[in-house]
DNA sequence: CTTGACTCTGGACCCAGGTCCATACTGCAG
DNA sequence: CTGCAGTATGGACCTGGGTCCAGAGTCAAG
């Protein structure tokens, strides 16, 4: 046991073999042990960072944010990790606040529209149409 | 008046030159009328739609959308126009909603974190490496 | 031993929405 | 007329996060 292929890793993990050997490639895993006949064999630690891989991008990191968190992690700099996960929420947030912004504005206009008529009556049409700033 | 060059058109729009091009080449924008050096002219009939577009892209709507979205006001199909309003407005709400979900989910860990301390001590770092489904 | 499933590699390709480049030609001010 | 800014073209390149492919080699069940 703890002894496994790429493809039973891949399966464990939840993601596709491809991803694994591109996780490598791009450093996210470290370079894996090889049989004599070239095949990657993987532990338990590489199932356990594929997993963290995979739940930091489900909370919104970035590869690139994960490479870091990953670093950060081995060194047990708690500081650091902390401030970056609120680093993190600040951009959730304001990606948050943007797309509110647009809500907004959207559902103001299909509201105010009847859905049928002039298309002069469209204030949907209207507001895309219209010279002033949106 | 009324007749622009690509860099007056771009300027008054307010995107890049490449970018009008772009929007030709794609069907966005219809094939610009030419001076007999080959040079693109523009009138104030191109320079609403290039409006049109910009505005609706801060909506959020794809240059998909923009295409159809164009294709509709050209037919003053109020409805049809409002229906795609309305698409496109459950579909900011699901990324909106996708958004509060990790948020919600950051915010409890960080609020947890003590900022200092053991890596044991870190949920953030716990809730990634742990086992149990985030 | 055979056969089918698995794995290896490097590289091409995908999505959107552009941006940048070299090379050549044009327009206009001075 | 000169010189420089503007424009033309086709095609390469960029970001991020992978996915797919061909051709070759390997593992394991029966």
């Amino acid at each position: 046991m703890s002894s496994l292929s790429i493809g039973e890793l891949a399966k464990q993990a939840g993601v596709a073999i491809d991803t694994v050997r591109y996780y490598e490639r791009n450093a996210l895993l470290a370079p894996a042990g090889r049989l004599a006949s070239g095949y990657r064999r993987y532990g338990m630690t590489e199932l356990k960072r594929l997993r963290f891989i995979r739940r930091a991008k489900a909370l919104g990191f970035s590869l690139d944010d994960v490479r870091e968190l990953l670093a950060l992690s081995d060194e047990h700099d708690i500081a650091t990790v902390k401030s970056a996960a609120e680093r993190k929420l600040g951009d959730i947030a304001q990606r948050i606040a943007g797309l509110e912004r647009i809500r907004a504005g959207l559902n103001t206009l299909v509201a105010a529209c009847p859905g049928h008529g002039r298309a002069e009556a469209c204030p949907i049409l209207n507001a895309l149409t219209q010279e002033q700033t949106p």
